[in-house]
DNA sequence: AACATATGCAACAAAATGGTTGCATATGTT
DNA sequence: AACATATGCAACCATTTTGTTGCATATGTT
């Protein structure tokens, strides 16, 4: 990467995937499940879904691959955690973005006052 | 609305909504670009761009579907200017969700040394 | 061994997504 | 009026997403 454009895309692009990844109601409610720290096997996180528990193993690989939650083997069971570590970044991500706006308000304030 | 279960799926639905609509890298970048304030144009928007300005306004009205931005026109261009409540909304989801992850450490710490 | 449970894997299908091209329309400029 | 610019709208296409069903395999239980 030679340019800080070329850094800026990059981090857009990552940053874009995991709100993707964040970006379904379903995948939305096995993060809120997952955040007690436990490890919930597949069968746990599809009992009392609407859906079948292949399409939760799919949501399951997509949060994987955005590396939101790990997968381990125990025996028979494949056991999922929360990996908090994407999270803390989105958040961080929306604090700058925040944090400009606020500048832009305080910028139109201080335009304001000198009229 | 009767129950709690029926308001979290709401407002998880709600959530994953803007999720989803951040969650491209090019709506990133405009949501990036719009966010000194000022209103954007969709040829100024589409400038620079790789694609299209017909596959930009389509962004742009995932965008404004998940209110992050809004859309007026004036004389012969259409106007965006980004509207930061649904990212406010966001950062504070997030900060619950990493709220309730501190906790789980927390909890987890102070089992440790009760043995 | 026999049975039940948990998962993996593949094929399939419908719908959504992300992009294009082509053309029409509206508005500003000379 | 003639021209240039900005946008809207529709048709179309390829790919991805989201879900299903069916079956195989692995592991735990009695």
């Amino acid at each position: 990467m030679t340019n800080l454009s070329g850094a800026f895309r990059k981090s857009t692009h990552h940053h874009a995937n995991i709100f993707a990844a964040l970006g379904d109601p379903t995948r939305l409610r096995l993060i809120r499940k997952l955040i007690d720290g436990k490890t919930y096997s597949i069968s746990a996180l599809s009992s009392g879904s609407e859906i079948t528990r292949q399409a939760v193993t799919k949501h399951l690989t997509v949060l994987e691959s955005a590396k939101l939650v790990s997968k381990v083997k125990d025996g028979r069971e494949s056991l999922y955690a929360l990996n908090p570590k994407p999270l803390k970044s989105l958040q961080e991500y929306l604090e700058i973005i925040s944090s400009q706006w606020d500048q832009t308000l305080e910028n139109l304030k201080s335009f304001v006052e000198k009229k």
